[in-house]
DNA sequence: AATAAATAAATAAATTAGATTTACATATTG
DNA sequence: CAATATGTAAATCTAATTTATTTATTTATT
């Protein structure tokens, strides 16, 4: 059996629940332990997740049978019968993940173990409706045709991860605000139903960064932790109780939007005072073309001199910005990532460790602040997570449809 | 901790389910359903809950015998058979609660329909742990002796809602440091057990508070909300999937630790700038007896002077604390309450709308704000709520354990 | 080195809990 | 009286647990 169904419904608090939903929940508890855990025994399984080993070896026969699991050589060396341990089949589920942002939008294949299979890019001096949609029409086609048709069977939806209200951007992005306004009305199931019928699911971006870091990177070692992605524009995604929680309207983690203060003491939001636009636009002042921080990823030492400056004030901002997070939550971990080589990263990690501790703290847990490891093509991997959460993974917390 | 305890047992997502498991959830759903919605015929709570009917009635006509339920008029005046609404029953289940505060500790007993059967208090002139627990062994004494035998045994807990790291609080309450400190070793559990055998939970005040509001208030209009209780000092809870969620150390939602800046632009908390010590250090410089604003709860007209002022500012920073905490999560309504006058409530409520509309929600949803209705005594009824969530209704969100 | 004992894993068969389905009695409206 | 909805008894079904068995291994003993 598939976990998943046709229609899939709102699991909400007030649902009585039968076998079969035990059975669907008890699945999907394997194959996410199996996910977090890495490949395991039925035996421990079975300990992990507190039912009989009879049950789970019911269960992992038929995932196996279902070509979900695989089988692992015996481990010898304890007493005992040897052990088989199980693990997450490749190519067991695949899914796709797009990400549409400032620059460019991505659109890759991914399978349920995290590996990118394939990956497509388009890059825009400001995104419009037509040429991504385009894009994702040839691109899926691209992409499929170089599976075999096992492998498109298995191929269980497509995820977009995109900005909220994308339509108030157009001064952001320098795009005529007239012809930018057509975001507003975009309809992604609808547009993306006229070349598929693969389920569609519409996920802020930076919550699908979260998403990302939470299941193929540092995630796994918090239960509560709110994440900041660092693009052109700073965003975030929140975890509650090991899950990503996007909230009743799919906002939660708009930590972009959080209150700042700008240098003459008037009102900003961090998107204003913590993002790379502004190191764009520091380059731009000074000859420099700001591209290069995109088509150069992982070496940006030719703006040193703009990028260190950058850094202390990025920093001093995720600092506060931490704080205010934990004030609402009691966040075990603050995880920073970003579009930016690994050295900034984890400069920048470094320094909002120093200025967290000036920060006034009564009444607070301090959070560990930690960096993440997906980085550039977290927001589409993750992504690609969303069908897979829908179908085959334990989410604690409520989802947003569709 | 305090909200919490020595080693917090978590009930993880990673759990398997069994037909016992199935059972205790869908028993503890259909009480959660007619606590929240009221008495209601089987038939309705079959469909509500999605469950067969014959599932239902099995539920029902066992918690009726337990008494638990009761049997109201069967309802005519539609084709078909008469329906027979069932409701919680009065004293079916019974608990205690007990709040400590700034000025005063309170005691009391209720039923699990938001009841208050008994009610005691305690005041000081700041809190220390003997008298406390002094006051709650006699408290719980006079309280049971006024209890037949079959409603002491239908008593299933004490929840005690305390602020967090009272210990830190000497300066604040003007309390000798080191007699103070004897808080910090506090174990509730231990103490409680010396004079009774229930069991005993421990929140932050302000969560138990939320707790109130949530049940017996205004709370199940919303399904994601922030609460903000003013007392001597601000303190909040928050609300997910129409949930509290405490937060993995107890310590979600201690929104009096949201940043704030005071006149000159220096960093401050909301517990500075938002608190009722405020309005109380306003009226003891003016040569007004501060504690007049607790002896006379419904009545501060005397002090409009004072008052007025301290309500522009406390709306001024509950609007852009409303805001801060939309960043995070993005919920859907503030509910405000606090232990002041109702038409202050409403005043303040009235002018944080207000404010609402004139800061920068870009990236954000405008939450509604409201007034809640529990007021004074929410944090102790609030308290006495956790052992019934413990034992009797359902909670989507994790909670500690202890 | 050969063999027996102990241990853990995996699974088949029997049992059990608790849900759903089917059928029916009942009380009401129109 | 026909239609309709509620509420429950009996039968059925699903998926869990429990009990017992097989199997592969390590460890101790001869």
């Amino acid at each position: 059996m598939v976990p998943g169904m046709d229609e899939p419904i709102i699991r909400t608090v007030s649902r009585g629940v039968n076998q079969s939903g035990v059975r669907d929940h008890n699945v999907r508890l394997l194959l996410t332990l199996l996910q977090r855990h890495g490949p395991m025994a039925g035996s421990d399984l079975a300990r992990l997740a507190n039912l009989s080993p009879q049950t789970v070896s019911i269960i992992l026969r038929e995932m196996e049978s279902e070509g979900l699991l695989a089988r692992g050589a015996p481990v010898k060396g304890k007493v005992g019968k040897p052990s088989v341990p199980m693990r997450l089949a490749e190519g067991g589920v695949l899914s796709l993940g797009c990400k549409i942002g400032r620059r460019s939008a991505v659109l890759l294949l991914a399978d349920f173990r995290g590996t990118v299979r394939e990956e497509l890019r388009l890059t825009y001096n400001y995104p419009m409706p037509e040429p991504i949609f385009a894009f994702l029409r040839d691109g899926m086609e691209t992409i499929l045709s170089k599976c075999s048709p096992a492998e498109r069977s298995r191929i269980c939806g497509i995820g977009i991860g995109t900005p909220f209200e994308l339509w108030k951007w157009s001064d952001l992005v320098d795009a005529p605000a007239k012809e930018f306004a057509s975001w507003r009305h975009v309809d992604y199931q609808a547009e993306l139903a006229r070349f598929t019928d693969l389920p569609v699911q519409v996920v802020n971006d930076a919550t699908a960064g979260c998403q990302a870091e939470h299941i193929y990177g540092r995630g796994k070692e918090f239960r509560d932790y709110a994440y900041f992605f660092i693009g052109a524009f700073i965003g975030g995604g929140i975890v509650l109780n090991h899950s990503v929680y996007q909230g009743h309207q799919g906002n939660a983690g708009a930590l972009g939007s959080l209150r700042s203060f700008g240098p003459q003491g008037e009102s900003q939001q961090l998107i204003d005072t913590a993002s790379i636009h502004l190191l764009e636009a520091r380059l731009a002042e000074n000859g420099h073309d700001p591209r290069d921080l995109w088509t150069q990823p992982q070496d940006w030492s030719s703006f040193a001199r703009f990028v260190e400056p950058w850094i202390g004030r990025t920093a001093q901002e995720l600092a506060k910005a931490s704080l205010s997070v934990c004030a609402v939550i009691d966040f075990e971990a603050i995880v920073i990532d970003g579009a930016f080589p690994d050295a900034v990263k984890h400069e920048l990690v470094e320094r909002t460790r120093r200025y967290l501790v000036n920060q006034d703290m009564r009444g607070l847990i301090a959070p560990q602040i930690e960096a993440g490891v997906v980085g550039f093509n977290a927001r589409a991997i993750g992504a690609a997570t969303s069908p897979l959460f829908e179908r085959y993974f334990l989410n604690g917390n409520l989802r947003l449809q569709g």
